[in-house]
DNA sequence: CGGTATCCGCACGGATACTG
DNA sequence: CAGTATCCGTGCGGATACCG
């Protein structure tokens, strides 16, 4: 009963599934994770700098969240200028397997959902 | 290299993983197909009675969005009144097994990150 | 019954400027 | 270097009313 692990749940907060995919979901989480599984440590510039394109107030946010969930781990070096390095919890290791998986199948299907999606265009 | 499927997207149109996530992150798809995959066949307003608290708009458009990539399949009777039947195809099929056990990971792992989000506000 | 059409609030995320 | 603070546009999704 796959369902009953969403119905029922009227806050997110209530709802494990949800909260996850809220996570998952969002614009920079999978990648940061990604980037993290891949690369070990980094620091904050690091970061950025690999994935280019995301913003430095999206990077502390999204950086903050994974932190309070306990995916990420923090550690900050108290001199000047500041040091600061992420790194995976085995928490956030344990997501990996998953991403793998799922980055799988999106790169395989993903021309039959191109074709799908034209094909359902030109009917319309 | 688990990044290089996110990197060098710029637009996301150009990258199955971001794409794959961008329904899998909405809010009503991955419902939707974990209904459908336990009860194979459902009429519109037997989804909308299942599920309970979805507006008929947002479950119209991610009926359409399902069926547009291919994962869901549309049956129209042309009667008075109309029936219309949803059902997942096999490329909706082929989703189920990650998300029964991304469900399961999230049920699993929910108290653990429960208590991190609680440690993390404690120390701000 | 199975939708459309329309309006609207709010949260997500980008851009920019500033800071210890 | 590693953030904060602030402003702002866009889009997701809900509510309501109407339709074939």
């Amino acid at each position: 009963m796959i369902a009953e692990n969403y119905k029922n749940y009227s806050l997110v907060d209530d709802c494990p599934v949800r909260n996850v995919l809220d996570r998952v979901g969002d614009k920079w989480s999978i990648l940061i994770i990604s980037i993290l599984g891949e690369c070990g440590t980094l620091r904050f510039n690091e970061l950025n700098n690999l994935i280019g394109n995301i913003s430095q107030k999206m990077l502390t946010v999204t950086l903050k969240t994974l932190e309070a969930d306990g995916l990420v781990d923090r550690k900050m070096y108290p001199q000047i200028p500041p040091k600061v390095e992420y790194s995976l919890t085995p928490l956030g290791e344990s997501l990996l397997p998953f991403i793998e998986s799922l980055t799988h199948w999106a790169k395989e299907n993903m021309p039959a959902i191109l074709v799908s999606r034209a094909k359902y265009k030109s009917n319309n």
